[in-house]
DNA sequence: CGTTAGTTTGAGGCAGATCAACTTTGGTGG
DNA sequence: CCACCAAAGTTGATCTGCCTCAAACTAACG
């Protein structure tokens, strides 16, 4: 597997600690190598000059980041947070390079990462005009919380990943709590049934 | 330059002419190679459930297309037509894992071409988010007429690529026409001063 | 146990979608 | 070449999903 592989080659890079909120890069910022993921989770977020936050995307353990901007070959169009407490590797320009000229398997690798990203965001584009705040909104809890349980996503969070409010996020939260579908627990939630769950996103709330 | 090397290798591959309308592939369909605009000018669109259409990318003249679902191993997740009358060059599955072997440089073009592509999408959807829908057809205006001058525009696709409706982009046409920032003509309109219209993005109208 | 970040709930407003009726454009076929 | 007509565009009126603003509540952490 590609992280595995990539792991082992940069195992004596320049390691790095954040704790919750910390930034790893600013947008604008030029990209001076690749992020590697060793413990934690990361997110990307883009912020408008209104201050409105959008929520890109979420790498985790064994994930690397950082990579579209170093392969576009322009500044990052997005800053990194870290999400919780999170342990880095950073992969140097030359080691990047060097990696690039001899492992076109790993370069095919982020072909299709890029691919995949690229489809989700389209997808995630067209749904913010054929879908209802309520449907983004089911899909979104989803999406963060099965496939990272741990994390104690905030409404905020949520909002700017669903492309929404936080106070939306609570009251449809509430309504999905209050239908059984969902089971709020302090700041954190859980879901029983994610095929149910999504099958009311297209109800009204 | 990349698209002409690629020409050159496929320059005796399956070539097929299409008039304004046709599809090329559906969303959904399981990728068969490789799609290269020898003339004319494509479109990639999503339609979802409810009818509701979102243009996605445009490719024109020496572009390659149906890539993003070729090296992400998934189908579609979006319809191409043809915008104008368009002549393709069909790549095959053989003849792309061929390039894909013996060529690393256009691997790492192709990455570098998706890398941007992700970028634009997200910086899309966050614009979906943080700007008015005037600025958003304001700046579709400007990308869509000049890059692709030639092409006459229906409000109808100028809605669809900024996330709007065509009405909305009616009146938002009228009023930067009342303005003397854009010259209407017939179903075509002009723009003098790019900077200046994008200046007024911003603005109430 | 005090403080602050996060959450809840309600009330009100509005950008822009939707609906509807009418006009214009430009391609085409007689 | 012109008359026709379907497709595209315009304009006005209305409606509404969701955002915004506001105020009170609560969890969690040092």
């Amino acid at each position: 597997m590609f992280y595995k592989r990539l792991k082992d080659s940069v195992e004596n890079s320049h390691k790095k600690t954040l704790k919750r909120g910390e930034i790893i890069y600013h947008e604008g910022d030029h990209p001076e190598g690749l992020y590697f993921v060793k413990e934690g989770l990361v997110g990307l977020f883009h912020v408008a000059e209104n201050g409105k936050e959008t929520f890109l995307r979420v790498f985790s353990k064994d994930c690397i980041f950082g990579h579209r901007s170093y392969f576009a070959e322009t500044p990052y169009h997005a800053s990194s947070v870290a999400l919780t407490k999170t342990e880095l590797v950073i992969i140097s320009k030359e080691e990047c390079h060097k990696i690039c000229e001899n492992r076109p398997d790993l370069l095919k690798e982020l072909l299709k990462m890029l691919a995949k990203d690229l489809g989700e965001a389209e997808l995630r584009m067209a749904g913010l005009q054929d879908k209802t705040a309520n449907a983004r909104i089911v899909e979104s809890l989803v999406f963060l919380k099965l496939k990272y349980p741990n994390q104690v996503w905030t409404r905020k969070e949520i909002a700017e990943y669903s492309g929404s409010t936080f106070e939306t996020v609570t009251r449809v939260m509430t309504s999905l709590s209050e239908k059984g579908l969902i089971k709020k627990e302090g700041r954190d939630f859980k879901i029983f049934d994610p095929e149910n769950l999504l099958s009311f996103s297209s109800v009204e709330y």
